[in-house]
DNA sequence: AGCACGCCGACT
DNA sequence: GTCGGCGTGCTC
């Protein structure tokens, strides 16, 4: 018998399936295997078992050995590379290694046969056989009884190792190796907390469970109890004896979301996140693919859970942009989902405050079916927003960041002991720093963008490759010691708060503040506590926090994300100040949003204050209908990159030819260089492409690989969501 | 990706 | 003489 293998090394050269002599070994596909190939011994996983091969025999060699004793790419799973391999252009091996823990590849993990400790069930009174002056054991007797079934590494990570060994020696504890089981799915019972379901939640509810193979988007307005929807969902899921997956974006992935799907689900919840130790993280997997846990929550990679009958995919916050993997391997989120649902015939529920543009379309042209919640949790009215024109206070003479009217409402706020939440979607402390004798603008040497001003640092960073560089003291062109800086940013509003009011601490919450581990977690905790009444944020600070003080939320610079050279920057918008005004008033007292904003009278403020989706849907598709962009075209963007100007712009030069000449119907087609030509010192050179929505890809993969070369690195993206 | 093989410069 | 530079080509 021949093996199909794919081998574990991640380079076109390679990416195809080879042979090999299975030998007496049982191998089945989806096995991972050890085999010599050229003069070493590599992993691989086994696509399909066959009695014949093309290979010529001579070089075909054998199977060493199995890695695993089970097989750790499931059906399901081998036929979603395929799919993932055509829909996105990967390497086979790019799609497998998405569907394990990285750290299984690096041979660090294995163990999956864990000794259990209980207390031996014969003996009557078991503490009595301990001495009262024995505490150590003592609490290991306790620590036992308590939770029945313990793992012997967790018993001695908690416990003196010394008093569980003498217990066990003692016969009063027992070992067991427990062989991973398949959790019967009878007796669940579901712990609902005592939740009780709105009239309109319970609508969505029944809908969703009565039937199979659908997906459903479910439109509900912030604070309008969408997780309880998703918890009673998966609960019924399970009662059905099927799996479930839960994803959320990896922001708003917290310790309390995590807590709070462990208090409903207990041990039939996984946890996938990026916090989990090697081992941890391992074990959790493993839980899933051996049926012992049947609900996996995490974050977009959790998509590629390794359950079997999985009967509901969630996908909260669908419209999230971390949905869509930006770097290498690309693939979008609800487009596995999609196919998952076609494999298991299951359903999907896509839910948002704010849907995609594309994916409402979809809703009203009934390829989703649309579900809403259109009132908040105790009809709590939405915030009220209102709109402060930034032309004005300059007119007015005030050069500031934040508008009287901001100010007034800071210190009311403040000053009657509730807390408030500024919002500025960029971080440092000033956008660019420039001479304003000459013009001189400092940039990267690697990139081809501006540096941004750090305080704290005193420096200047590139935020594309992280570099730093000495903050200027003149400008080295021409002398002058008049430099100018940029827009604001988080820094320098934290800092403008930290001296409106002396005797508070300020809380500042973005991509630099965050670098440490458990840094995220205690930034809220803090002001959960009310420790800070202040908290500045980017984009991190406007998901799914409740923090029932906040009276008051202030967006800096509405428009930073509306003039964006991007297709999508007014739906940004849109949602970034739909998500962010939901912080405001999540409890008993009201909330007040102040929006401020150069461009007062754009169409996108009007329907955010009103908090009116439909119709900012109906403007803003209404716009890309005439405008040609998606939900009715498709964009492609091919980027080359390179060390070699001239090998970059001849390659590109001839995919663009090799494109037109093709039958593609296109809408639009062009080569330029990219907006940001130099990144880390490769130069990078794009063709953008629209075409209809429906064209399939497959001519445009095969035009790429005709041109590929070693000098240069192609890169095909669908509907990119950052063109830079 | 790695690793072998192979064909040219400057060192004990 | 031979150690070692990295260009080219192959891996069932």
């Amino acid at each position: 018998m021949y093996a199909k293998v794919i081998v574990d090394i991640s380079n076109n050269e390679v990416d195809k399936i080879f042979d090999y002599y299975t030998g007496d070994l049982s191998i089945e596909p989806g096995c991972r295997v050890v085999v010599p190939f050229g003069s070493r011994q590599i992993e691989g996983y086994v696509m399909d078992i066959m009695d014949v091969s093309d290979c010529p025999p001579e070089k075909i060699k054998q199977i060493e050995r199995r890695s695993d004793d089970y097989p750790v790419i499931t059906k399901e799973m081998l036929s979603l590379m395929r799919f993932m391999c055509d829909q996105y252009h990967l390497r086979a091996i790019d799609a497998l290694r998405l569907f394990i823990p990285s750290q299984m590849r690096e041979g660090k993990v294995k163990e999956l046969n864990k000794k259990y400790v209980t207390v031996n069930p014969d003996i009557d009174d078991p503490r009595s056989l301990i001495k009262p002056s024995a505490s150590m054991q003592l609490n290991a007797y306790d620590y036992v009884r308590n939770r029945g079934e313990v793992s012997l590494s967790e018993l001695n990570a908690n416990c003196s190792a010394a008093s569980v060994r003498n217990l066990i020696m003692r016969d009063i504890f027992r070992v067991k190796d427990i062989e991973i089981k398949r959790t019967p799915y009878k007796d669940l019972v579901v712990n609902d907390n005592g939740v009780k379901l709105t009239d309109d939640q319970q609508a969505v509810v029944d809908r969703v469970m009565s039937i199979d193979g659908k997906t459903f988007l479910l439109h509900g307005v912030t604070g309008s109890g969408k997780t309880e929807v998703y918890m009673h969902c998966i609960a019924k899921t399970l009662e059905k004896g099927k799996t479930a997956i839960m994803l959320v974006p990896e922001i708003s992935l917290t310790p309390q979301v995590l807590a709070s799907f462990r208090a409903r689900f207990g041990s039939r919840v996984a946890l996938l996140h990026s916090g989990l130790s090697a081992g941890e993280r391992f074990d959790e997997w493993r839980r899933l693919l051996s049926g012992e846990a049947l609900v996996a929550v995490g974050a977009r990679s959790a998509i590629f859970a390794p359950l079997k009958n999985v009967g509901i995919i969630i996908i909260d916050e669908e419209h999230d942009g971390s949905y869509t993997s930006e770097s290498n391997p690309r693939y979008v989120t609800s487009e596995v989902a999609e196919f998952r649902k076609s494999y298991n015939n299951c359903n999907i529920i896509l839910g948002s405050a704010t849907p995609s543009i594309e994916s409402y379309y979809k809703a009203m042209n009934g390829e989703y079916e649309l579900l809403e919640l259109k009132n908040r949790i105790n009809n709590r009215p939405l915030p009220e927003i209102s709109i402060v024109n930034m032309c004005n206070e300059i007119y007015n003479g005030n050069n500031g960041i934040f508008s009287a009217q901001l100010e007034n409402e800071l210190y009311n706020c403040i000053g009657s002991g509730n807390q408030a939440i500024i919002f500025i979607n960029r971080r440092g402390y000033s956008s660019y720093v420039m001479c304003r004798a000459c013009g001189y603008v400092a940039k990267c040497e690697q990139c081809d963008v501006s540096l941004v001003y750090h305080k704290e640092e005193n420096a200047l960073k590139c935020h594309y490759c992280g570099n730093t560089y000495k903050m200027l003291s003149g400008c080295p062109n021409c002398g002058s010691d008049q430099i100018k800086r940029g827009f604001v940013g988080t820094e320098q509003v934290a800092e403008k708060l930290g001296e409106m009011f002396p005797d508070e601490t300020v809380l500042r919450m973005d991509n630099d503040t965050t670098q440490n581990k458990n840094a995220h977690l205690s930034i809220l905790q803090r002001f959960a506590s009310k420790e800070a009444k202040i908290l500045v944020g980017t984009q991190m600070i406007a998901k799914g926090h409740d923090f029932p003080d906040v009276t008051l939320v202030g967006i800096v610079d509405a428009d930073m994300s509306l003039h964006f050279a991007d297709y999508r920057s007014v739906e940004r918008t849109f949602q970034l100040i739909t998500q962010v005004a939901g912080r405001a008033g999540r409890n008993k007292k009201s909330g007040k949003v102040i929006l401020q904003t150069y461009s007062p009278n754009h169409y996108v403020y009007k329907f955010a204050v009103n908090g009116d989706y439909k119709h900012f849907y109906e403007k803003e598709c209404n716009l890309r209908e005439v405008t040609k962009f998606p939900p009715f075209t498709k964009i492609v963007r091919v980027l080359v990159s390179g060390e070699s100007e001239a090998d970059v712009a001849r390659i590109l030069q001839g995919i663009y030819e090799s494109l037109k000449a093709s039958n593609i119907n296109f809408v639009f087609l062009n080569y330029m260089w990219a907006p940001v030509r130099v990144i880390k010192n490769m130069r990078r050179a794009q063709i953008l492409i629209r075409m209809a929505q429906s064209d399939r890809m497959t001519d445009i993969y095969r035009i790429i690989d005709e041109h590929a070369s070693q000098k240069v690195k192609i890169f095909v993206e669908t509907n990119p969501n950052s063109l830079s």
